[in-house]
DNA sequence: TTTTGTGAACTAGTTCACAGCT
DNA sequence: AGCTGTGAACTAGTTCACAAAA
């Protein structure tokens, strides 16, 4: 490490983390994390930037600088050790501990969200769902999550220590769920609902915009018709 | 419009567009069509960019920026006519026409996608699921969409004029599943596997990875601990 | 006057290329 | 030799600020 690092809490292995971290590196960082079970679960030991990058198209540069932001992985002349690198990359990612996730909304997307295995894999845990309509509530989801009254949000996220919440409810009624999950002190949210909630400056949210998804291949679809001859 | 077009089907509305219109501009192009909607479902006949940031929460600047860069649609002094812009939005994402389109994979992920209100909405017609589990094949969903063998996919692709396919298969199997629709002649795909999917260069795939949103979300958690004192 | 459309300035993100370590 | 870590160069994206139009 070079003396790059007047940080209060440097160490020799990791150095003091930068404050802003671009959305667009830790989305890698979880792409190399899933590359490096891929490696690791076909015995491959080591690794270097460069095979990292052509097995996964990715580019070697751009690896070893988003590493090279949380400490100095690799060993010169050898690469990154894919166990070690694991280990650092899921702590990074605060992935060493088991995260406690709600859904709210037991629509069928909120369903199938509650079942889908690969948030399962990684130390998610789905406990529970939460919708208002009195039919469902007291009702479970196929794979046995638990569906609660909204209303009762801001006690399970204590009782259970929920961390994340997952919305899938109707476009009308996202700013008041998300003000809800705000008030119950959950300061990361997955929005699947279309259009910008507001929320405080340490509240997280991440949009996933099915419309706006479609609707950017539309044009790619409709420029294409045109451009050709 | 300024001298700057010597594209051979330059017009008196729309300039020639750009050739190469990066994916975060489309991604805003539906968003302010969604702004555009509302505003007109609300009786808004004209609206500045000055405005329409300020209601939004957007960039006036940017605004500006994104439409003139496939036409002068504005009027100085006064802004943008609701109705009008919102018809050269439609057309320009290509949203003039129904697109149809086919989810592979009847999962539970799958199910509620066919289900989705939102994807019906801005002229999207979803025609078809597809499985190759025997017993799904000839049920359909909730809302009525039939479910087909993934084996009729090409055949199915022509006759019901399939445009667009989502993806929401298992991990494993999506290289194989995408390399059959690419093969159907599908030349946009939503993807909601983890993982990159390889494709031709004529083929456009968005995808959305719940692993990736939801780590980057944990990151965010992780550090907001260590940060605060 | 108001507001667009747009060069220019700025900021963020990526890739190059190489010194320096193993 | 081989490969990382990183300044420097480059590219992409955003915001500013103002001339020109209505």
């Amino acid at each position: 490490m070079k003396a790059a690092n007047k940080g209060p809490r440097s160490a020799a292995r990791s150095r003091q983390t930068p404050d802003q971290v671009s959305e667009l590196t830790t989305n890698r960082l979880s792409v190399y994390l899933r590359c490096l079970n891929e490696l690791e679960d076909n015995g491959v030991r080591t690794i270097s930037s460069q095979a990292l990058a052509e097995q996964f198209r990715l580019n070697a540069a751009q690896i070893r600088k988003d590493l090279a932001y949380f400490g100095e992985f690799g060993v010169r002349g050898v690469g990154y050790y894919v166990r070690n690198l694991r280990r650092h990359l899921r702590q990074i990612l605060g992935l060493d501990r088991k995260l406690r996730v709600a859904i709210i909304g037991a629509g069928n997307l909120g369903l199938a969200l509650a079942d889908y295995p690969g948030f399962q894999q990684e130390g998610f845990d789905i406990v529970a769902l939460f919708d208002n309509q009195r039919d469902k509530i007291g009702q479970q989801s196929r794979s046995g999550v638990p569906i609660y009254d909204v209303a009762d949000l801001r006690k399970l996220t204590r009782r259970e220590g929920i961390k994340i919440a997952v919305l899938a409810v109707p476009a009308p009624s996202s700013q008041r769920v998300v003000d809800l999950v705000v008030a119950s002190g959950i300061k990361a949210v997955l929005n699947f609902s279309p259009g910008a909630l507001q929320v405080p400056d340490d509240v997280k949210v991440k949009s996933v915009d099915l419309t706006v998804s479609l609707e950017s291949l539309s044009f790619y679809l409709a420029r294409g018709e045109s451009a050709e001859t």
